[in-house]
DNA sequence: TTGAAAGCGCTAACAT
DNA sequence: ATGTTAGCGCTTTCAA
């Protein structure tokens, strides 16, 4: 219990400002909100009264009765491994706290299990609050489009690998970026480049490293499955630096892997780029000061983070919902080997 | 299920349960929320009729009346560096979140200017959303707490480096952890300790760090400035590498700058530990994959966070406000040196 | 251009 | 043990 004795602990409400302008509260609304023609002086005065009074409106009360509490929940994948240890989606999360924050708009993120009942939980927590829209990053397990949308909450996929139709759904062209970090990998006079990452034939970044591999008719070095941590990335980095003719190039699926599998090569004595040129996908901070600091194919990430909040804000009907693709870009740093124009 | 019902358009309200299980709304809060004693048989009627509807309380109207939101705020410090590079905080942000989320409890994240005008204005903001409590973790700035405290919204610091009276804080214990480190390297054989951070008598790392070394008669080293950040400490890396004869032991204050320092070492091929065995402090996620592992004095973050949220939802009296202080422990990896048992 | 008034969904004091 | 009721602070018809 708090006590009124010490400071002003009673906050202004619209009927102060009212009375102290001289109006009626729908009058403090109309020149706050807009909504219905105001006369000058009078909207004067009004402005005058929010000044003096400091008064701030009660967001739960225009929540109740307006249906919208200006706030957007960002849910992340709660797995084995703890989400915020993958710096994307750290700086991912940052970006979409900063854009929905530039529309006035504050922001629940909270990592949950991606399973679908718990995905449903906390999109329904989520409406029960009046939250005006969740962004959704999906992990393992596949999301049913459908029972989502039931809950009436609009909702919207990020860091999407596959588009579906009828969802609303925000991804990074990762096909097109793993293309680049192979052709540069060829581009620097390679003639077989090994994979690490995700081993599925409907992985994008999969198949722009063997589309790519074929197209300039280089030997597709081993492919070595990983899953996006850096334990496991560096599991792949012990079996490449144990091989009898390790690839002298190698295009790991996310900086994570990557990390991992430097560490791995570091451990022993495998040279990157000397012995392995060495290329990533993200682009995330810790890319920058690992060593060598790693080349990798950077996500657009505060592009994407704008668009994935402008999206759910002005939701489209269901017949218009679509997927849009971002382009990355390939920083070029020391991992990859001494860059040599062409 | 999913053959829920055909598109629940309205959500189920609190005199939609009363009327089904034919009793007023006032049972309905009674059997949900206790505060009057409710009849065996009626109380199952109640939760029959809630589990029917799929009930869930409207949150904003709870806020409204009740003033809590189940809600708190946390406020990061934006700086020229973004918080969530530093993995530290992205590490405390979601410890928080979990233990705000065990208890029930949402949690709003935002990255805020650390100036005073700043942080009021989030905090008003926050009020009026009718937040429970909000962790400030201050950035270069220093907060009056007097007007933080006239807000009314309960609040309470974070990562705190000088306690302050009548101030609810949490912090580690930085002198201690800066002993640790120093005679951990210290007790590698080295004779002279360097230090990297920030130099100032008031900080505690820094005092640990001088104490220690006059303690055990070892030659202080040079310090070195740096600010918590990886960039900084690049820069402190490469004057360590320029050095005539550089320190063969370093104690840099923070991960970040630890990393820093190893990037610089690496690229003018000073060997850690060989030519320099170096501790950090923070043992965040990054400092386990760095090459060499960094042995760093590891804050007790879930076990911060967890207090955090227990100070913030049960505040005392102010005069009973108080910090409150936990102990880290180190984690030996590779950058110090091989471990040889004394 | 402005005001009166009816709620939004929930809680809790008071009455029964 | 249960019902009635008066708001919480705001938005929004509908009237004036």
């Amino acid at each position: 219990m708090r006590e009124a004795a010490p400071g002003p602990q009673r906050r202004a409400t619209r009927a102060d400002v009212a009375r102290r302008a001289g109006v009626s509260d729908a009058v403090v609304t109309y020149t706050l909100n807009g909504g219905a023609p105001v006369a000058r002086a009078t909207a004067e005065r009004v402005l005058q009264a929010v000044a003096d009074l400091g008064y701030q409106p009660n967001q739960a009360a225009r929540a109740l009765k307006s249906g919208s509490a200006h706030t957007l929940g960002l849910i992340l994948p709660d797995g084995p491994d703890p989400v915020f240890e993958n710096p994307f989606f750290t700086e991912f999360a940052n970006a979409v706290e900063a854009a929905a924050r530039r529309r006035g708009y504050a922001l629940y993120m909270t990592p949950t299990p991606p399973d679908q009942t718990s995905v449903v939980t906390r999109l329904n927590d989520f409406a029960t609050r009046q939250v005006d829209g969740v962004l959704v990053v999906p992990g393992e397990g596949s999301l049913d489009p459908d029972v989502l949308d039931r809950i009436g909450i609009p909702w919207l996929q990020l860091n999407t690998v596959h588009e579906q139709v009828g969802v609303d759904s925000i991804g990074a062209d990762l096909l097109g970026g793993a293309v680049l970090a192979t052709e540069h990998l060829i581009a620097h006079g390679h003639r077989q480049v090994a994979f690490v990452g995700e081993i599925d034939e409907r992985e994008p970044r999969y198949r722009g490293w063997l589309a790519t591999c074929e197209r300039l008719g280089v030997e597709r070095g081993p492919a070595l499955p990983s899953e996006y941590n850096r334990q496991s990335g560096y599991a792949a980095g012990l079996e490449i630096a144990a091989m009898d003719r390790p690839p002298a190039a190698v295009f790991a699926a996310s900086d994570l892997i990557a990390l991992g599998v430097l560490r791995a090569l570091h451990e022993r004595g495998v040279s990157v780029p000397d012995d392995v040129a060495l290329v990533s996908f993200d682009g995330s901070w810790e890319a920058e000061y690992s060593w060598p600091a790693l080349t990798s194919v950077r996500q657009p990430i505060e592009e994407m983070a704008e668009a994935s909040v402008a999206a759910i804000l002005d939701r489209t009907a269901p017949d218009e919902r679509r997927h849009r693709m971002f382009r990355g870009e390939l920083v070029l740093r020391a991992s990859c080997g001494v860059h040599r124009p062409a």
